[in-house]
DNA sequence: TAGCTCTATAGGCGATGACTATGGCCATCA
DNA sequence: TGATGGCCATAGTCATCGCCTATAGAGCTA
């Protein structure tokens, strides 16, 4: 129907032929016969319908319409070029852009790996959206999140275990945690069950996981905590318990991390938190993405210690943090 | 060695799958199979390295690399549709260039020609330039000049006649001319040879084809001219007439153009002066030039006489004018 | 006029693009 | 849960295309 052909190739050497003012030459040049030159420009010609070449001279040059023409060939060849470029650039992740998901503790748990993966990767810009975990998950799902750092939470997971690929990058303890000024604060002896239930607690809403997993453990254990405050900030939380009087239940990394916040350990003991990756299964994954999940992994085998994080108080219980890794 | 594919087919291909979300349906708008279209995007893909399409979910989308490269390659089509407008404009005429080359005669005489020229085809931009009539034909030759307009002068044109091809537009008279001030305004009788020796006179000088023209029919008849002015400018010559005591040699045609001059004939009468187009033989022709022969055709049949000039002096012997056009 | 240079043409060969038929995967439905 | 239908990928085949070599033809030079 449309002999629509104008190949890269064409136009190619139709540049080539204008530069040298000669078939032979440009043929040279390119590397390819003189006949082929001949046949590939009077085909691109035919193609347009127009003389792009006055040949009748001593030396071939441009006609009016090939001076006109060679400009957009140029320009077009030119984004051809530019495009490949583009790509290679996100491949060798120069550049590109990563989608985040991740609930306030894991926002908190994961600075230090998303600061150093904009350290190895500055082209790259990285966006980080805080929501539940189930939001993580349909995200994820629906493809406006990469990953989504998150708890592994059977309960939730199980229920897309098919789509879902997850990636486990540490285990990480949950204890009470209280401000400098708290009667337990420092304290080394675990608290027990009624010690518990006499604090009273400010914790993040039932929206997320690691509220559903205290709710959980305190079913399981027949506790009735005392709640003072439910929000979904981890920060007003983190803020009302430097005020001293309430306590929360925390990640132990990220107690350690803050100024002033002490963790104190429970009996019984809260079933520890796996901090996983999580991302479609069987979907494509971007160089950027996967480049992630490498240095997460790299991370997590190192542990949560590289954390260069200003601290001023004293972290008695870093050492239960227990770095591994899974897959 | 560079597999470096990347047709136009293969872009439109992926803009189509792109735009519709699925091989199949835009395999049936572009008419081709779908195995077609996994093939060559597949190949792009290869040739790209890269993944561009995800093909892993319901509906197929574009990964951050497709969605990188989709934009280059839509200007890079977009390059390639412009150019062929571009040429397509050229050759309905909408827009090109032209480059006359004139002597300050036929400026005088063709400007008629150039202003309908404009008139008919606004789009293309006219560029007109002034030379003695060698000059012209070595600009023809080197391609400078598209279409140079002169005298028939076997002299000059022959030493080039293989390479130059001539059309004749009109056969114009030449006159005595003198301002209405001058002696001989408006004398109906022929002057005679000894008179016009007695007569001062205005020329160009000998660079012009005229001036060689006139220079060789005093020699043929011995007569000797009483020259008092050369010069390279037409406009000189006629201010200087308009003064009253010179007279000088022009076509007919062009002392009835301007106001207060007038013509006189001589005995012997002066060789006519045949108008024509030069250009170069056996070369590309572009739209506009042919364009421009065409009208000038025309116009040549159609005679000198629709010149539109403002004259408020009488032009006693513009019947003399002779239309004609020769091929 | 012979020789040289340059482009166009002819004919053959391998690569490429497009087709049909088919297989695998997934979602939907009875 | 097996059947069905939609969708993309693969395999195999054929026509076309791009490139090659050989050669013709045109123009310049000696």
């Amino acid at each position: 129907m449309d002999r629509n052909i104008m190949c890269p190739r064409s136009l190619r050497y139709l540049l080539a032929v204008a530069e040298h003012h000669s078939f032979t030459r440009a043929a040279e040049t390119l590397f390819v016969s003189q006949p082929t030159l001949s046949q590939q420009i009077k085909q691109l010609e035919e193609s347009l319908e127009t003389q792009l070449l006055d040949r009748s001279g001593r030396t071939v040059h441009l006609t009016d319409a090939g001076e006109v023409y060679i400009s957009y060939a140029r320009r077009a060849l030119g984004e051809l070029d530019a495009g490949k470029r583009a790509i290679q650039e996100l491949q060798d992740l120069s550049r590109g852009s990563l989608s985040l998901g991740m609930t306030p503790i894991t926002d908190y748990l994961a600075a230090p790996l998303i600061d150093r993966f904009n350290k190895r990767y500055p082209g790259i810009s990285v966006g980080t959206y805080e929501m539940p975990q189930d939001d993580i998950e349909s995200g994820v799902l629906a493809g406006n999140i990469d990953i989504g750092i998150a708890f592994t939470n059977t309960l939730t997971v199980a229920a897309n275990y098919e789509y879902i690929e997850t990636q486990h990058l540490f285990i990480e303890p949950l204890n009470l945690a209280v401000g400098s000024t708290h009667q337990y604060a420092g304290q080394e002896t675990p608290l027990d069950q009624h010690t518990l239930e006499q604090e009273p607690l400010a914790l993040l809403n039932s929206d997320f996981a690691l509220r559903r997993h205290i709710d959980l453990y305190c079913l399981e254990h027949d506790i009735k905590p005392s709640i003072a405050i439910e929000t979904n900030s981890l920060s007003t939380i983190i803020e009302v318990l430097r005020l001293g009087r309430l306590a929360t239940i925390l990640p132990n990394t990220i107690a350690c991390q803050q100024n002033e916040i002490y963790p104190v350990m429970l009996i019984p003991e809260l079933p520890h938190h796996t901090i996983t990756l999580i991302s479609r299964k069987d979907s494509y994954k971007s160089p950027a993405s996967l480049a992630f999940k490498g240095l997460a992994a790299e991370w997590g085998v190192e542990g949560c210690h590289d954390t260069p994080v200003k601290r001023t108080g004293p972290c008695p219980m870093s050492e239960v943090c227990t770095p591994n890794s899974h897959n």
